[in-house]
This record gives structure tokens, C-alpha cells and sequence, in this order.
DNA sequence: TAAAAATACTCCATAGGTATTTTAT
DNA sequence: ATAAAATACCTATGGAGTATTTTTA
């Protein structure tokens, strides 16, 4: 059985002559004729009674030209579903973020994307790198925002530097200080994030460069929870630009490093072979536009 | 577009894997790709994203996997509909009948039809030659129970003879009389139906062999009117012997022909390329067993 | 390196065209 | 006699196969 085939079909009900209808299929009557038989036969029944004068369409028919019609009218809503969905900004776009970043760089962007791409409906999953490594691979994710080096075979684009900061408490011995050299950092008490996120593992990296040792003690499972920790007086920490441009409160004191710059690169992800290719390369502008904009206006 | 590339899409939805989907189809991996990739150009976008390692449904192939199915439902319930709607004996048969025959045919025949055809639902027309011949030629009708003979090009299958008799009220002088002979009926006054049943013209007939005249005065709109006519006494008429069969009163008085062997014959018309021509033949058949019982045992 | 999809090519079924015949009014 | 569908026959598209190449994990 073919589409066109139930095309004739359809436009001969409507018109009862093979000429005719022919001619509305833009096909010669030879072809319409035959195609008929075909679906005749291939039916086991008789669409149609012929004769040189008129052509009568049987109850069969009258019965089976509706269904034909609907499958007709389901091809098209097809098409047009198609040709809906080819555009590259609409439909669903599932994004990943690491949990250190969504808090703060998604109430930034989101707005900014919904207005521009008004028809793209965003999905966020918020997980470590490894759960969106693996939801990335198996398709569950279109893409992630991760911070490099993520080791996987991933296409990527890099949005930005986000520079860490110094944070302790405002009964710190550094409060009021506008700064902090890395030697003064060997002698804090430094909190992390518990195993599995990246950003432990940038903040263990910069304590080994500045020479100092992270406090195992206490580990915080969010950095909100680690925050509270600091902000308590149980030890100090290094804060993301972003987390900071959270901190509308005086309850914690931040301040830049004076001799070093450490930072951690936010990097757009996604599979070699996606089929969001467009999109993502559009979205990761946009990010990276946006957040050059918070960054460089702190 | 193409219903096998509809289901290729399907399949391989289903599998995301081409050399699986290929064999689940019995067509090689070649194959179903080259077909995939037309449908994803025709459709003008990525339903698939492809490595040597893994297959992924894009979010808009997700999208038109459930329209194809649709589609290919709607096709298999369509070739349902056809295999139920092959069989001969089931659906609907439009079933013209002249009013002279109606009433006193179709309680006979009816019950028998249903029950020797259960599936077929038979839809019953009454009215005069002219317009069930109308009706027949325009496809409103699959066949008509007319009398002998109707000019036109169906072609038909004769059922049987139904003889007339001879009808008067019980006051008549025929009364008691077991026959009546062709010359006792030019004195008499013979009541006819009105213009346009065929019954009318062939008691005209039987008059002319009998070298009787009707009585033009009066003429009845239905043979039950004629009927009640007769019984009142204002003239004689001649019965077809399937109303007599209906005569359960002795409200008339039905004797026979002696010398005659007046009777209209009562043929089953279609047209000659009637897709129903299998159902027609067994339905004529039935009928002409079905009467001669009756007609036999009076 | 190996598994899987893509490509190259060949073949054949069939949709489509033109010319002609058949059919039924 | 005529209008319309069916048939005959040829062409070309494209679906399907086998063999091979490319890709990427």
C-alpha cells in the first residue's frame, strides 16, 4: 500500500471519474486506473463500478475512504509537526548543571533565553558531573554545563572563567581585609563539599598550590549548607564569582586573592553527533555574553 | 513518503540499533538506512543521531515516531475494515421494491435473509418502477424487485410468476363461486391503482385479453386501499397472489381464472457491473426457493 | 581494532507516460 | 458514434541487494 495510492483513491471518491480525477492527481488516467486496481486487488475488493458512463463508488468504498482520508489527514499532521519541529529553537532542549553553578548562573541566564527563544521549553537536571556524563551519553541530556577537564569524548565550548574568592566568616581575623595572599591561606581552617563535586576538587587543587591543607572534618553536601558553615565560624572557603554575586546579605566577607587567580572554566558539553548543534552553539553565546557582562561588573 | 519507511522508522525507533532494525524488518542495514535518511531529508530534520556505538532518537524524531504509528495503525485498521468488508454476504444491501409486492414479499423473505445472512444488513426502499430504476442507475440502490419487464440495461435475474386472481366482495354475485371465467369479467367494474404501478398496466392487460374495461372513476393510491375498495363493494379487482396469501380474513372473496393464466413475473434488477453480484445471486436464489414453497402450497 | 553505519554499485520491480483498444451508451 | 475506462508497451525512478569504505569508541 502506498500514501499516493490512497490519494487517488480519495480524489476519485470525490469526483467518480478516472479522467477527472487524473487530472486533479496530475498523473495521466492510464496511471490513476491501474493504481486503483492495485489497491483493488490489494483489498480483495472492488472500490468502484465502472462503466464508460459513470463511475459508481461501492459501499465498500464509502467505508474504506474514510479511513483512507484520516490516514491522509494524520500524513499531513505529520508534516506539519515536521516542519514545526525543524526549527532549530523550539521544541525541548534537556540541559544538565553541576549543582555548584545552577543556583546561581541559572536565575542569570534562563529569562534571558526564554525571551530570546520564546518556543524552546528548557528542561534542567541538576547532577554531579558524573550522573550528566552518563545522562549526556545515554541521551538523557541534550547537553551539560560542567566544569573542565571532563574526560569523555564530548564536543564542548568554553563559556567562561569563573574566578573563586576567599570567604569567612565577619568574625574572621580577615574581615575587613580587601584581600588575601595564598601563604595566609595555610593556617585557615578550609571547608569543602563532599566527595563528587568538582568543585572540592578545585578548591583541594588551589589549597595544594597555596601550600595548605583542607579541613576533612566537616564536608557540606550543597554549597548553601557550606555557606552556613562558614558563616558560622567553623572555617573559611573559596567561592565561586557567581555564588557571589548571590550574596546580597553582609553575613559572609569575600574578598580576592591578591597574588594568585584561581578559577575554574564552566564549559558547555554535548555529543559529536547531536542533533542540537545550532541551538547549543546559539545558547552557549548567549551564556557566555550574559555572564561576561556579571563578571566584569561585579 | 512511504508506509514501509514509516515502519522502518518505527522499528528502529524501537531498537535504535539499524542492523537489528533492518533484520526485524528482513531487509538489509543498507537499506534501512538509505530509506532513513530519505524520510529524515523529506522531513527536513534529524530523527536519528548516529555513532558506530550507539543510536539515539532525537527529541524530534520522539516527536514523529508516535504520529508514524498512528498512521500505521489507521493503515492496518483500514486493512482490517477491508478483509471484513470482503466478504460477500456482510455490510449493507440497498434493496429497492415496487409497493405492490413489499408488504406481502418481504415477510416472507426477510426472516430467511437475516438468518441466512446475519452479517448483511439489508436496507429496504419502497417505491414505484420509475424511480427504483432511477435509484438503481445512480448507485442509491445495489438492486431493485420489480415486474417484468423494465426497459433499461440492468440486468436481472427472473425470481418466479406470481399469478393473479380474481378479488370481489363477499356481496358479489361471484360469491361462493370457485373460478370465474375471462368473459364474466367484462361486465363487471374492475378498480385499478393509480397512475405509475405496474400493477396498474398489467390488470390493464389481463382487461384487454379479457376484452373487459377498467373502471376509470376511481383509482387507489395502495393495493391495501384497493383492497378496502373492493371489500366496500364498488368493484372487483385482480390479486396478486402473494396478497392472497396476506387474505387472512374472508372480508374478500379470491377465486382463481378458469380459462386464464393471468400473472405479472417478478425478476431481481441490477446493474450489470454491481460489485454485490455474489451476495445478488444467492439473495435471488433464496427468494425464488423461498416463494415457490408458498406459491406451491396455497 | 572492531563494530556499526555510510557509501558505491548493480539490479529489478513498479509507477508513470503515450498510444491504442475495448466497452457501453 | 462517442466518451471513458482498460490494455499494451516502453521508460525511468527508486527500493533492495552485495561489497566495500568510513567512522569512532
Amino acid at each position: 500500500m502506498n500514501i499516493r495510492d490512497l490519494h487517488y483513491f480519495v480524489v476519485l471518491a470525490q469526483v467518480c471519474h478516472f479522467g477527472e480525477a487524473a487530472k486533479l492527481c496530475h498523473v495521466s488516467q492510464p496511471t490513476l486506473s491501474m493504481q486503483i486496481k492495485k489497491l483493488e486487488e490489494e483489498l480483495g475488493l472492488i472500490l468502484f463500478e465502472r462503466s464508460n458512463k459513470q463511475v459508481i463508488i461501492t459501499e465498500q468504498g464509502r467505508l474504506l475512504v474514510m479511513q483512507a482520508q484520516k490516514i491522509l489527514n494524520d500524513v499531513k499532521q505529520m508534516k506539519d509537526y515536521a516542519r514545526a519541529a525543524a526549527d532549530p529553537f523550539a521544541g525541548e532542549l534537556r540541559l544538565g548543571v553541576i549543582p555548584t553553578l545552577a543556583p546561581y548562573l541559572l536565575p542569570l541566564i534562563m529569562p534571558v533565553i526564554q525571551k530570546t527563544y520564546p518556543q524552546l521549553r528548557v528542561w534542567l537536571v541538576e547532577e554531579k558531573t558524573h550522573r550528566l556524563v552518563e545522562k549526556l551519553a545515554n541521551g538523557e541530556l541534550d547537553a551539560a554545563l560542567m566544569a573542565t577537564p571532563v574526560e569523555s569524548g564530548f564536543d564542548s565550548q568554553v563559556l567562561f572563567n569563573e574566578p573563586f574568592y576567599f570567604a569567612c566568616s565577619v568574625d574572621s581575623a580577615f574581615y575587613k581585609k580587601k584581600s588575601i595572599r595564598s601563604d595566609q591561606l595555610a593556617n585557615q581552617p578550609i571547608l569543602l563539599l563532599e566527595e563528587g563535586h568538582c568543585l572540592r576538587d578545585q578548591a583541594m587543587a588551589v589549597c595544594q598550590v597555596a601550600k595548605a591543607k583542607a579541613l576533612a572534618d566537616f564536608t557540606a553536601t550543597s554549597f548553601e549548607t557550606l555557606r552556613l558553615m562558614v558563616q558560622a565560624g567553623l572555617g573559611v572557603t573559596l567561592m565561586p564569582a557567581l555564588a557571589r554575586q548571590n550574596e546580597h546579605s553582609d553575613s559572609l566577607h569575600v574578598i580576592p586573592f591578591a597574588d594568585l587567580e584561581p578559577y575554574r572554566t564552566i564549559t558547555l558539553y554535548w555529543r559529536n553527533n547531536t542533533s542540537r548543534l545550532i541551538c547549543l552553539k546559539a545558547i552557549a553565546e548567549l551564556i557566555t555574553k550574559e555572564i561576561h557582562k556579571v563578571l566584569t561588573n561585579p
